[in-house]
DNA sequence: TATTTTTTTGACCAAATGGACAATTATTTA
DNA sequence: TAAATAATTGTCCATTTGGTCAAAAAAATA
């Protein structure tokens, strides 16, 4: 017989962990998995080692439950693609919100990153599974549209991968954009980058 | 007075260090600067870790030579794009060019990622200098064609990145790829992904 | 072939790091 | 407020890891 147990938290465990996991992210997504070490964390909570691992019995616990977290926040916004909405205005909604996501959670981005480019370690299973219905989801959808005629013709799949590559790329590579525009371009860039792909994906989907 | 030395490596010489920036290479695209250990790469090329120190002065230093000839080989299809050619060609050519790298050159676009993604420390210089002025010359060179109306006007920083990212996305992002996709249209990701590019960047560019 | 130079390796070291633990301190709760 | 529970920390340990070094082995050269 299985007991379900009411895990109650005190108030300073829900504080603490927190305070970790936000630490956490900064460190995990600036230096990687094995590059992040539990004294940096430790630094940058202001807690001691030793008491980080009062909350959390190792580092990959750390990880793991910061990557957890920062997945179902980072599949949701696709779930919101809607068969109701107008086809090219729900894509292009979609096209704002993973660029809003690289503006204000850069470090999100990093981190699932780097997890991917090092083989996913413990991503994999989500990849292949709420991932993956997701997306099979929202490509019959937009299948659909394009059978019906509503969006010019364009693999579903490859379109999606280029969604996320393009807006995902100002926050991955911010240093490398960065460096590339001058200051006055560097100022406006969110702004140049929405401009530029809206126009982008309206150019390649509009029915003509 | 400065004397120029002809430093001559010796036939082992060569064919060592070949091997272990070989090694390098792979580990150091899997693990990250931080996650390789030189054990790994001594496991990796057959060598014992001393011997691969009699080579090389440090971790940081095949590292750093590892990245160093990858970063020239990196930037050189972009010098392609010629001023004499058919605008869209030039460009879905230059598609085609980093598309087909991000093929048979995954680990090395791994390593670059990475390196990029937690904060360039080894190559800002380079980003900020021969990368910039390349990419600054065919900036201007797009914003030529634009006005002479033959693309359609675009932000040609944003058309770069988009470029980049979404080529760089297959060798990246591989995993995550490889486990949305069924295993028919994994077995021609590549083809679906040139098609897509192509039909993409053509619907984008083309003057009407 | 004898000698010199290059290459390889086993053994070792110091620093960094993940983590254990007992003792202490702070907070709840009875 | 006393007892019990939760939170914190100093100290310690074992492992990993980058790197050293002297001696042995291999290769090149005279």
């Amino acid at each position: 017989m299985t007991k379900i147990v009411e895990i109650k938290q005190t108030r300073i465990q829900r504080e603490k962990r927190l305070l970790i996991q936000k630490a956490a992210l900064q460190v995990f997504s600036e230096f990687g998995l094995r590059g992040a070490t539990l004294d940096k964390i430790a630094k940058a909570c202001g807690l001691t080692k030793p008491n980080i691992l009062y909350y959390y019995s190792s580092k990959d616990e750390i990880y793991a439950e910061v990557l957890q977290s920062l997945l179902e926040e980072w599949i949701r916004p696709l779930k919101d693609i809607s068969e109701n909405g107008d086809p090219l205005t729900e894509i292009l909604k979609y096209v704002q919100k993973k660029l809003t996501m690289s503006k204000t959670k850069k470090q999100e981005s990093k981190l699932f990153a780097t997890e991917i480019l090092h083989g996913a370690p413990l991503t994999q299973n989500i990849l292949a599974g709420s991932l993956k219905e997701t997306v099979d989801d929202k490509v019959k959808l937009l299948n659909k549209w394009i059978s019906e005629e509503k969006i010019a013709p364009v693999d579903p799949y490859h379109l999606i991968f280029s969604i996320w590559s393009m807006t995902q790329h100002y926050a991955d590579f911010d240093v490398q954009v960065y460096s590339l525009l001058n200051t006055k371009k560097r100022s406006r860039i969110f702004q140049d980058a929405e401009d530029f792909l809206l126009t982008f994906f309206t150019r390649c989907l509009k029915q003509n």
